[in-house]
DNA sequence: AGCAGATACTTGAGGAACTCAACCATTGAA
DNA sequence: TTCAATGGTTGAGTTCCTCAAGTATCTGCT
């Protein structure tokens, strides 16, 4: 038997470091799956994932905290997403400072299709029983702190 | 249809969502704990991503698999890794093409706390019962494809 | 009102990481 | 020997990112 497989004599430390890499090799398929999906779309994966997390009227501000970036960082994307046409700047009325990203008609389907394909790639992914995927569901939220199951 | 938070009646198609939230989630805390590790080094990421991926004599080629990326990206990492003294280039005497990677001293020693220091902050995140622990390794390894469970 | 300080965004410099195509050296086999 | 395959490097080019500085706008305080 290879000595990594089924042996319940394997030390705490080496479960955390497996439990790591695991992680770190599901997180790569996905993100292969997303970006893969975003090449098909002529989409850099950045702007893609920017793309994603756009809907209704964002502050720029605001994809800055939720890629968790530099606001500098933003704006090279956003040029990017205007450039091709997916997305218009509106200076927010209310706060002439802030400028909001709206999503253009063409931005709208390209975003629908994205999500759509990096879906199914991860539909794939997660070939688990039900039981088994709010399980894992369950474990991963409480690792990722995100609050716990039964409120 | 906005809200997504606790309700127990989700469709299959959010809970596949949500789970790939998670798990980027997930590895992106550990990635943050890995760099800033890194960072105390004064390593960039990539640069400590193939430290700790050295042990022994290892072929850059190897390497270059275990990284997933282009030959020529290794070169450039390992220019860095060998510029700070961490690692040395030896033309294996078996087949003059390929190199060898073999770390010096401190490159051993600086992996080691390296490894030592994820390590840690990996056991702070995965902060669960030792079963539940167990329970997540085996979902996530049939997920990673890394192997059945039950043969 | 008016000024000080915060906030939103942009710009520019600079660097790290990556890919691709072209190239050299070496190997292994027809 | 000759030729295709392999390991590695180089150079061009891109994307993504950060930091420092600058502009415009807003807010709080006096």
């Amino acid at each position: 038997m290879t000595d990594q497989a089924a042996g319940p004599a394997e030390s705490a430390d080496q479960l955390i470091t497996e439990l790591a890499d695991l992680v770190f090799a599901t997180a790569g398929r996905l993100r292969h799956g997303f970006n893969s999906a975003a090449a098909e779309l002529d989409l850099p994966p950045a702007q893609a994932l920017a793309l994603v997390n756009l809907r209704g009227s964002v502050p720029m501000r605001d994809l800055a905290d939720q890629l968790s970036c530099d606001a500098s960082n933003v704006t090279g994307i956003v040029d990017g997403l205007e450039r091709r046409g997916l997305v218009t700047r509106c200076t927010d009325p209310a706060d002439r400072r802030v400028k909001r990203l709206v999503l253009t008609d063409e931005g709208q389907r390209r975003r629908d299709v994205l999500a759509a394909r990096s879906h199914d790639r991860a539909t794939e992914l997660f070939d688990l029983p039900d039981g088994d995927r709010q399980r894992l569901r369950d474990l991963l939220a409480t690792v990722a702190g995100t609050g716990q199951r039964h409120p």
